[in-house]
DNA sequence: CTCGTTGCAAAGGATTTGCACAAGT
DNA sequence: ACTTGTGCAAATCCTTTGCAACGAG
């Protein structure tokens, strides 16, 4: 402490590129930056985020580098995706695990502590041989909120 | 026992579609039929079944009323739909609920006891007021094979 | 007959790919 | 310099929609 740290982890970034004789450009600072910024980051509201902030004029990374970046960026271990659902991956950085939790009434989306599918994991490693992504997985249901309101019909 | 019984549920079929003044057409028993049959069934998979079934020369299905379909019958409370992963909605019948595990290394899927989520689901209603839709749960992870096999490296 | 359904074709949205040029190292 | 990365445009893939003809009730 006492450092002026970033709190985006730009130098496993750097040093991850370098490992594999990859280049660190300006694109892939700023996709992980959106991931990081961004809670539920889809590659559009990555993409819109870099749009914004590069203004009206300046430029902005294209959708095409958004979408291979993320890649590479998961390949190299600093994001996950998961699918909330039809056409939405979402990325998000991969520091702590999450477990997202969707509501299919209001679309909703929260995250939740992983501990609870401990149960299930090792259930699951036992019997099936299974080793279960936590990071991945998105539980669908209903919130209390839908919930109370489809009660009361 | 004793009445030959179809092992598809065209009763409830016939039924559900008539109390709402819909009607009961070939293609609507014939995407049930393929989704009865197939495992997981995607929209894709179910157009080639049933163009394989009706033969190169007969008339299957069109793609769009393949879709329409499974979402009425997804209405219905007939077929119930996952997203395995990327742009793969894989249907099943509705009767018996199944969880889906998937590998992310061999994409293979299987079908679990969904008793394994209890206590996850106890857990996420207490602490969140949250009723999680087992139906529609896909876990993804490394199965036995493919853990071995990266264990190894 | 009447209205829900279908097929076909075209529209859409999201993601990927080929390629020449730009840019890290 | 050498090779990877980027932007652009076109190509795919999956899914949805408009509309005229069709068919179940």
């Amino acid at each position: 402490m006492g450092h002026d740290h970033v709190a985006t982890p730009e130098e496993p970034l750097a040093e991850r590129l370098r490992a594999r004789g990859l280049r660190l450009t300006a694109q892939r600072r700023r996709v992980l930056a959106a991931v990081t910024a961004l809670e539920h980051a889809t590659p559009d509201s990555i993409g819109a985020r870099l749009r914004e902030e590069a203004g009206p004029d300046g430029p902005a990374p294209d959708t095409s580098t958004v979408y291979r970046n993320l890649e590479l960026l998961e390949r190299l271990g600093l994001v996950w995706h998961t699918h909330l659902g039809k056409g939405a991956p979402v990325y998000h950085v991969a520091e702590h695990p999450h477990l997202h939790v969707v509501c299919s009434s209001c679309g909703d989306v929260s995250s939740v502590d992983p501990g609870i599918l401990d149960g299930a994991a090792e259930r699951l490693a036992a019997e099936h041989g299974f080793t279960v992504d936590v990071g991945h997985v998105a539980l669908t249901g209903a919130c209390r909120a839908c919930r109370q309101r489809s009660e009361s019909s």
